[in-house]
DNA sequence: GACTCATTTAACCGGATGGTACATTTTAAT
DNA sequence: ATTAAAATGTACCATCCGGTTAAATGAGTC
C-alpha cells in the first residue's frame, strides 16, 4: 500500500499526467486504512480523509461507494498486506521444537511490526465481524499458517517431542492470542500494570515468554 | 449496576417518588455502559442512550456533563463491576500446581462472562488508554491479582515444581492474553478459521488450553 | 477533430447529533 | 408558609457529516 502510493506519487510528478485511477484507488485506501485504524468506522471522518488524500471527497464516493464499502476494502487490503509478510518463513528444516519456537517468536514480532493492522482487527471485532464477513477475500491464505503448524506438530508428535491429542488450530490459537494481545492491549495494561514489559527489555522478555508459552503447551 | 438498576425501579415503583438521584444516575450509567460496549465512544448516540434510559437526555447532561465524561464514568463502573467478580478465589491452601491451573481457568471463565466488559477495554485500547488514564480509581484492586499470582508462583518455586526466573506480572500477562483474546476476537478469528473452538465442547477445550499454556509455561 | 466515456471539480444539502436555554417541579431547611 | 437549592421536562439550536447534483475536463477512437 505505501509502496503503491509513493510509486504514484512518483508518477504524477514526473508526468503531469492528470488521470491515474489505480493510483488514486490506491492513495485513498492507504489514507482510509491509517484513518479507520486510528478513529474506528465510525469515529473517522470522510472529509478527513478526502483532505489527506491527493484527491477529493467526490473520489472516494466515485470510487468506494459509501464509507462502509470504504471500510470494507481498507480492511481487505490491510489483510492482504499483513499476510504478504507472513509468507517466506521456511522452518521444515529445522527439528519440531526449534520450528514451532521461531513461528512464535515470528508471530510475535510480525504482529508487533504491523499495530495498524492490529486495531483494525480490533474494530471489526467490535463489530463482530460483520465487514470481514462480507468479503469474498478472506480464506485464502489464513489456512496457510495452520497447515505450517500442521506439518511442525505431526512431526515433533512423530519424534516424541510433542504431546498427541493437539490441534494445529489450538496451537496457532495460543500463538495468536499472546502476540495480538501483547499489542492490541498494550495501552490498558500498561495503564494497569506498568510499563515495564513494553519497553525495549520487556519486550524481549515478552517474545521469549510467548515462544515459552507454546512450547510448555505442546511438550511432551 | 444492574442489581442497583433493578433495585432503584422498584423504589420508584413502589413509592411513586419522583426524585431518586442515585437511582437515576445507576440507571444511565447501566444503559450507557451497554451503548459505548456495543457501538465506541463515538458510535454510541447520546439521544438512544437518553431513550433506553428512564430519564431524558437532559438529565444525562446534568450528571455527567459531557459524552466522554460519561463515557469514562461507564468505563470506571465496568472496571469496578468486573473486579468484585474477581475476588473470593481462595487459592492459597490448594498446591501450587492446582493453585495456577485454578486460576487460569477462572479467569477464563471470568472474561467469557463479561464480553461487553471486553469490548470496552478493546474500545478503550482504541482510544490508547486516554480514558482510563484520565480516571483516578484505577490501580486499586488490579494489583490484587498480581500479588495472588506471587504467592502462589513463589510455593512453587520452593516446592521445585516452578522454574525459577519468572515475574508473577508475566505470568499474569500470559493468563491475560489468552483470556482476553478468546473472547475479543471470536469473531474474526471464528471467521478465517471456522468455529469449532467457540461452541460448547471447544471452549470446553480451550479452557483446558489455557490451564495447560500457562502451566507448561512455568513448569520446571 | 468530433464523439464518447471515464474521470475530476466545486458547490451544495438535509438529516443526524451533541449540547443548551428556560421554565417548572420537588425537596429540605427555616 | 417561605425560600433556596437540587432535580426535571420541553423545546430548541448550531454544527457536523455522509452523501449528492451538475457541470467540466481529459483521453482514447474513428
Amino acid at each position: 500500500m505505501t509502496r503503491q502510493k509513493a510509486e504514484a506519487g512518483q508518477t504524477e510528478t514526473k508526468s503531469g499526467w492528470k488521470q491515474n485511477p489505480e493510483a488514486v484507488k490506491a492513495d485513498i485506501l492507504a489514507v482510509a486504512l491509517a484513518e479507520f485504524s486510528r478513529n474506528g468506522l465510525s469515529g473517522a471522518r470522510m472529509d478527513e480523509i478526502a483532505a489527506k488524500t491527493r484527491t477529493s471527497k467526490r473520489m472516494i464516493y466515485y470510487y468506494f461507494g459509501s464509507k462502509e464499502e470504504l471500510y470494507q476494502k481498507a480492511l481487505e487490503a490491510a489483510y492482504a498486506e499483513v499476510r504478504k509478510g507472513e509468507e517466506a518463513l521456511a522452518l521444515s528444516h529445522l527439528a519440531p521444537v526449534e520450528a514451532l519456537g521461531r513461528l512464535a517468536e515470528f508471530t510475535f514480532d510480525h504482529h508487533r511490526r504491523n499495530p495498524d493492522f492490529i486495531r483494525l482487527v480490533m474494530i471489526e471485532n467490535i463489530h463482530d465481524g460483520k465487514y470481514l464477513e462480507q468479503s469474498e477475500t478472506i480464506g485464502s491464505l489464513n489456512q496457510a499458517a495452520i497447515r505450517n503448524i500442521a506439518e511442525i506438530y505431526e512431526r515433533g508428535v512423530r519424534d516424541g517431542v510433542f504431546r498427541k491429542g493437539l490441534s494445529p488450530l489450538r496451537i496457532h490459537w495460543i500463538i495468536s492470542a499472546i502476540s495480538f494481545f501483547n499489542v492490541s492491549n498494550q495501552a490498558t495494561f500498561s495503564l494497569l500494570f506498568g510499563k515495564q514489559l513494553f519497553g525495549e527489555a520487556g519486550q524481549e522478555l515478552a517474545r521469549q515468554d510467548a515462544r515459552e508459552a507454546v512450547l510448555g503447551f505442546v511438550r511432551a
